[in-house]
DNA sequence: ATGGGTGCAAATCCTTTGCATCTGC
DNA sequence: GCAGATGCAAAGGATTTGCACCCAT
């Protein structure tokens, strides 16, 4: 599964991403990377960051550089064009059932306030354009 | 439905993002409301959108001012708590099944290459201790 | 005059980029 | 000596905040 060589900052930024149970930002892990590798800059960890990210080899989540708005209040399952960014609404008859949530909120022990549901990939027009 | 009176710029902002069928960035809305009332300032649209979110009158979608890593590139369902910022995943054996993300994101016209399901809530612990 | 709402600009936060340097080959 | 990797600092983009001003009460 190690698709490519990795240089010893990259390994090291992995290793210590394997080694967290939760989700650190780029930040923190900027921070834990330091104690192995003092003279590491920032730039450099995220850098690698999207490497490893291109390489398939960690996954990034919820990058939004910024906020969308809606005066539905109702609305909870977006599709999220890859290629131009568009957010598209996903069809009242297709969203995911409350009550699938509500289980999954319990199993992770949270209350189900809010949820949204987020899915990636080429609209239509882009398909079309760049296929 | 209109739980308190709001000044003329707030429903101007109400009105505009109405408007809209898809979903406008603060800065969009930003440029359209200006239309109307060409003396606006980016601040007072920015404190117009969290009064009105906070009243419940419009949603906000994608807020994620940092980017989280995870090296598990096989999860996707995520419950992030509302009062601590907590990121937890979701028990494989409650995760949404793929084949109606798959049909939501057929009927929304786009690709499925990725996704991520967020449920937001207060975690366990910040529920013990802010109850 | 008083308080809330406002515009403007400066400040913040996370992330990216430019650039000169460094490293291994 | 070159190419790729790196550190540093400056730049960038979205959002927030400080502050003085203005307006209606």
């Amino acid at each position: 599964m190690q698709g490519k060589t990795l240089n010893t900052n990259a390994q090291a930024v992995l290793d210590v991403l394997r080694a967290n149970s939760n989700h650190p930002t780029a930040q923190e892990l900027y921070e834990q990377v330091r104690r192995v590798r003092p003279n590491i800059g920032v730039a450099t960890v995220y850098r690698i960051l999207h490497q490893l990210r291109e390489q398939g080899m960690i996954r990034e989540i919820g990058r939004d550089v910024e906020c969308r708005y809606d005066a539905d209040t109702g609305h909870h399952d977006h599709a999220i064009c890859t290629l131009c960014g568009a957010l598209l609404d996903v069809p009242a008859d297709v969203r995911i059932p409350q009550d699938q949530l509500l289980r999954a909120a319990q199993s992770a022990g949270v209350e189900l306030n809010d949820y949204e549901v987020r899915i990636y990939g080429r609209c239509r027009q882009c398909r079309q354009q760049n296929n």
